[in-house]
DNA sequence: CGATTCGATCGAATCGATTCGACCCGCTTC
DNA sequence: GAAGCGGGTCGAATCGATTCGATCGAATCG
């Protein structure tokens, strides 16, 4: 307890007390190498008597070139990126896998202009995930500190390793589905196509400049099937951008689509919600086809028909190329298939 | 192009590379000391040849003593940790304050045996948020190291910075509405009692092994008003937990209680549908307390009667907290209070 | 019994920066 | 013209560990 100093031991002090040189006490934190079992007592008496917590991180990490941190470099602010069920489900699956191997996650909520956190984070690797917005800034940023760079449903980049959903494919299952059932008039509920997460109709212009891949992506495979499809952009994936998505398409004069496709199911739930609101049955009058599959706790009492995606394997899949990266191989790129779960939530049109 | 060697440059090689010294280079990059225009040009040029991504972050975390990341330890897997909306809106809260700083958050799941991480991860301050269960151990364990704590909703720790809510307090205002109104039998469905997460009746032997501080304030501020009051306990905050706890308090032979106080809004929310599935109208037939008072986007359609707290503002406390620490100040803890908000879930008890 | 091996320990170099004090030089000031 | 000053630069120490190669005594082997 009296010589317990007020600044924090260092090894070297633990040593000095044991009276064995510093090597030998490294050895005994470690572990990577042999100690006799006497020393080993003297080393860990002293420490516990010193009040030595162990080795200093940051020293360790400095001289072994590792830092045991992973970042994940999310859009906006922490909260509203951890709102989205399917990027939770996503983390518990990265999360898993990294932690296995002792692997911490950093939190890098990334918008354009704060960029000098993912320049100045230790890392060891870094996940990119829904960076829809100046994805090649950041990109180039990290990729000039050489760590290994994994994203999430981005287009393809240069020394990029890709996780990928088949969000394209997916969206034309489901809208040949709608097709089949007999509806020509859908209309899209999309994600944010950009940053500035503008709310409105759909139009050309705003589709050329969009930048987030993953409603790109989904529009497209939505006009393989309906190609005039139009329909509006949501703020942000939740059910209350969901409802006032669905009323812009459905408390309209004139001929209403008989269905939506909603680009998540929070948006999907929103669109229902307004649909009733209106008096609009669902599935009778109004079919709604979703997109994720997540848990919906207590959300909604429909049974969603969804592209169900598998979002913690997705985020099993990054956890896996962030460890094989980690030990020096260039993970091959990962795609992986939503699957079209039939609910109660899409029928045919009424006549 | 051509002299990018296949390791990471580092500053020397920037420096020789410019003709000047390790220091002087070093000033450029951390801008702390007169450096000539046209040396930094220099020395920014030499930068970009090498591909240099500026200096590594371990090296100046070491030598600074710094390394600008908070950990957050919670409990659990880190989707389930971030699944409940009142930590949402701590993180937003907490995020906030520390991005100006240009703090990281380094998250931690901790489970009792996995408590490696925790000595080992680089972090300058860390702030515990929901952990329950042996948090005397994992603080034992942080305080050797010698970095500022900051605990939410925890029992008084010795050199623990406490960001406290008055559950005994708030609960118990509810509870009196609740009496006010003329109800006498009176359930509770609680948040988990400890890391077993044990789904089941409230026991005088189960409460005295709790561990769960805010459930325990919580259940002590009820019994305030209503000595005998007893329930059950909850397996998480989620809305499918209180629909179970529901149905166990309601779907009973003989006197059903004419009021639940539910420890969250999730739950409350889930206790509703137990009771509505059941027939029994709320709040005509039953009345349900929450708490939180979150955003629940598109949750429920009830308006909810809740103890709302300022979790954001929890947050923020937390962030301050952690900042002051930071300069050296040991600062004073934070008490905040829930507000009773009348919504249209309580009513008088059926005559 | 000499040679070899092995276990235990230590010294010194190293990881990549930051920072303090010294130094040089050109200017002002009395 | 000497002293004083301050901007600009550099050398060397330092942060706290890990790790490689060397050393040394004891035990094993032929």
């Amino acid at each position: 307890m009296s010589d317990t100093a007020n600044t924090r031991p260092t090894l070297s002090a633990v040593a000095a007390r044991a009276g064995v040189s510093a090597s030998t006490a490294s050895l005994v934190f470690s572990g990577s190498g042999p100690v006799a079992e006497a020393t080993r007592e003297r080393v860990l008496e002293a420490a516990s008597a010193l009040g030595y917590a162990g080795p200093n991180p940051t020293a360790r990490s400095l001289r072994r070139g590792r830092t045991g941190i992973v970042g994940v470099v999310t859009e906006d602010r922490l909260g509203d990126a951890f709102r989205d069920p399917i990027n939770l489900a996503l983390l518990d699956g990265l999360g898993d896998e990294l932690a296995d191997e002792g692997l911490g996650l950093l939190v890098l909520p990334w918008s354009p202009g704060s960029r000098a956190d993912l320049a100045a984070a230790p890392m060891d690797a870094a996940v990119l995930l829904g960076c829809s917005a100046d994805l090649a800034g950041s990109v180039e940023l990290l990729r000039r500190r050489r760590i290994p760079l994994i994203a999430i449903e981005a287009p393809p980049l240069d020394g990029v390793v890709p996780i990928d959903l088949d969000n394209a494919d997916a969206t034309r299952r489901g809208a040949e589905l709608l097709r089949e059932l007999g509806h020509e008039r859908v209309a899209l509920v999309t994600l944010p196509l950009d940053i500035d997460r503008l709310r409105a109709p759909l139009t050309p212009e705003r589709e050329a400049e969009a930048t987030a891949y993953t409603a790109m992506e989904r529009i497209r495979g939505a006009r393989e099937v309906f190609p005039d499809a139009t329909g509006v952009s949501a703020g942000a994936s939740t059910v209350a951008e969901g409802y006032v998505a669905g009323r812009a398409l459905l408390d309209v004069p004139g001929d209403r689509p008989t269905a939506i496709i909603a680009q998540s199911d929070l948006l999907a739930v929103g669109a229902i919600r307004a649909a009733e609101e209106l008096g609009l049955a669902v599935p009778t009058d109004l079919s709604v086809l979703g997109f994720d599959g997540a848990r919906l706790d207590g959300i909604t009492s429909h049974v969603l028909t969804t592209l169900a995606q598998p979002a913690v394997e997705k985020g099993r899949a990054a956890g896996r190329a962030v460890r094989a990266s980690l030990v020096g191989e260039m993970p091959a790129g990962v795609a992986l298939g939503a699957e079209l779960r039939r609910g109660e939530t899409v029928a045919p049109p009424r006549a």
